[in-house]
DNA sequence: CTGAAAGCGCTTACAG
DNA sequence: CTGAAAGCGCTTACAG
């Protein structure tokens, strides 16, 4: 009864449990957190265990985080992108991964205004990884609020970590080099005119354009795209009577874009187009045709980010193996 | 340089900007906190903010909890589901009001195995909201762990509150509304085979069903597509041939899916079958034929959203106002 | 108007 | 093998 009663009165304490199996407070922590180089008594840490179960003890995160000075906690910063399709894929496993090693991914988008409060400042993390490299600002922020260890590393002058970025360029290759299977010479690449995308668009659009470079093809005619008018199809009809015909497209919207905007001229896909998408989301499998598109193994790129963010908490070295080899091209009928 | 070897050595503490200030400890977080009920006098508040600035000082946040007992973050659990197109939105609009209001939001993603560590067991939040209600086993970790505030409120035998969930059941009744009004009386409703969403997929077939037998129509039937196969051509031309001419899907890709299989059986859409999508997904404004779809105004139900949290961390009553009417039918050609 | 002091609930050398 | 004690960096009554 009086155990209810203090548990219905204020949180259970490590002192709580001690005080219940008769032993100190330092005692209760050795067990519950299994320090190594403590020579406890199997009675003794029987009882311990048994109390704390018993009185539903949850240790304070606040107080161990500021005793032990680690949180256990790695922040993500995201960009002001739009969700991919696969990105949940990715954050699953790394969530997953983490988890088994006792850390907590939490991820922020960074919005352009920014938040006024960055939650490196709240929750005190272990790791902070950014998506995109940080500013200036952010960098002095993470410094002042004692966050020792960052991603991409900016303090050292060693040649940058493995790129686990979901920018990858890989993508783009794979659609050049598919369209110059299938014959096509004439390429562009199309994009939507999304401003919160630009960095990542023109990584893509420049992979795309000198992997076409390198394989001796003309130059890469990169547009920028509106599905909201019909803008698409004056685009798409320059394309074609100009003669261009492979298409490779930052994502499977934009091509099904392209895709619709050809069959409102009565073109043929891939007959007079070929089109190429990217992230096989569900609605290249869907469309008629069905699009040809880039999978990304995003939960490979998952369980590689995991790792990367584990060994930089524990100071150990970077995985030395390469990153997944994560993208494929699924031929489908629109190519 | 003693000022920049001291922070490079270590982090700078409340006490360090007190000596530099020449004020007690006390002094800085009344000052810093803006600490109602003290009065300070110009000159000294000057000194204080001058010397915090200068040496760059953050305060620790986990000591911040420890002492005040609250950490003015905010964790949603989100449940297992796939990402939908508007959910970002929401999550941004959310965000935003609550940072204005000086917490901060964290999403956590609810996998079926469940992580290790929850979340609120490390960052002690102020408050904690499900998307879907809590399990038991949840209740029992948020009680040990302290956590005061909890929505959707178990304690209480109140009415429920205002539903924010993103399960809106308004957008099946404006479908069958539509068909309905489109010339459209034997109806069936059209999901996708993906386990993770069976919650939310079942309240919107029924939310379709009871609105449609209030509208006095034939039952609607309900059926499980799967895009990877073709087997969503079956059910289509099943669907002709019984006579059933409204299509109401569970979101715009199976909608797509609905589509294509139809135009791959030669039938027209919407002279044969009338379909109609969900979310509103660019998707929808890029197929040919282009589709009609209910839009959520998921900008408005994040800043709903926000309000409920803040009133419930705040402990006053929930706002009174409903949330906002936040779903319309956007008619394209499909319908 | 300002400061000295207790306390939040842990971890971790250190001493027995 | 176990415990007493200092310390993490704040907040907040309380006393002047």
């Amino acid at each position: 009864m009086s155990v209810s009663d203090a548990t219905a009165r204020r949180r259970v304490t490590a002192s709580d449990v001690a005080r219940a199996a008769g032993v100190s407070r330092a005692t209760v922590g050795f067990v519950l957190n299994q320090t190594p180089g403590q020579t406890i008594s199997e009675r003794t840490r029987a009882r311990v265990i048994e109390a704390s179960v018993r009185l539903g003890y949850r240790p304070n995160g606040a107080a161990q985080v500021l005793a032990s000075g680690r949180s256990r906690i790695i922040v993500l910063v995201l960009p002001d992108w739009p969700i991919e399709f696969r990105f949940r894929a990715f954050l699953d496993e790394a969530s997953l991964a983490l988890d088994e090693a006792g850390y907590s991914l939490v991820t922020q988008f960074r919005h352009p205004q920014g938040p006024a409060r960055r939650l490196w400042e709240s929750v005190t993390p272990d790791l902070v990884v950014g998506v995109v490299p940080f500013t200036a600002d952010d960098l002095a922020s993470l410094r002042a609020c004692g966050v020792r260890r960052v991603l991409p590393d900016q303090s050292s002058t060693r040649p940058a970590e493995p790129d686990t970025s979901l920018a990858s360029i890989d993508g783009p290759r794979l659609q050049v080099e598919h369209l110059r299977e299938r014959g096509h010479e004439r390429l562009a690449y199309a994009v939507f005119d999304e401003p919160r995308l630009s960095s990542l668009v023109s990584a893509r659009h420049d992979a795309a354009r000198s992997h076409a470079a390198a394989l001796g093809l003309p130059a890469v005619d990169v547009r920028c795209l509106d599905y909201r008018d019909r803008g698409t199809d004056e685009v798409v009809r320059a394309w074609h009577d100009g003669g261009l015909t492979g298409i490779a497209a930052y994502n499977d919207d934009v091509a099904a874009a392209v895709v619709g905007a050809a069959l409102r001229l009565g073109l043929r896909v891939p007959g007079d187009l070929a089109v190429v998408g990217h992230d096989d989301s569900p609605i290249a499998t869907i469309m008629v045709p069905a699009l040809s598109s880039v999978r990304f193994d995003s939960a490979a790129l998952g369980r590689h980010f995991a790792a990367l963010a584990l060994s930089r908490v524990d100071g150990r070295p970077p995985p030395t193996h390469e990153p997944p080899a994560h993208v494929t091209l699924i031929q489908r009928e629109s190519t």
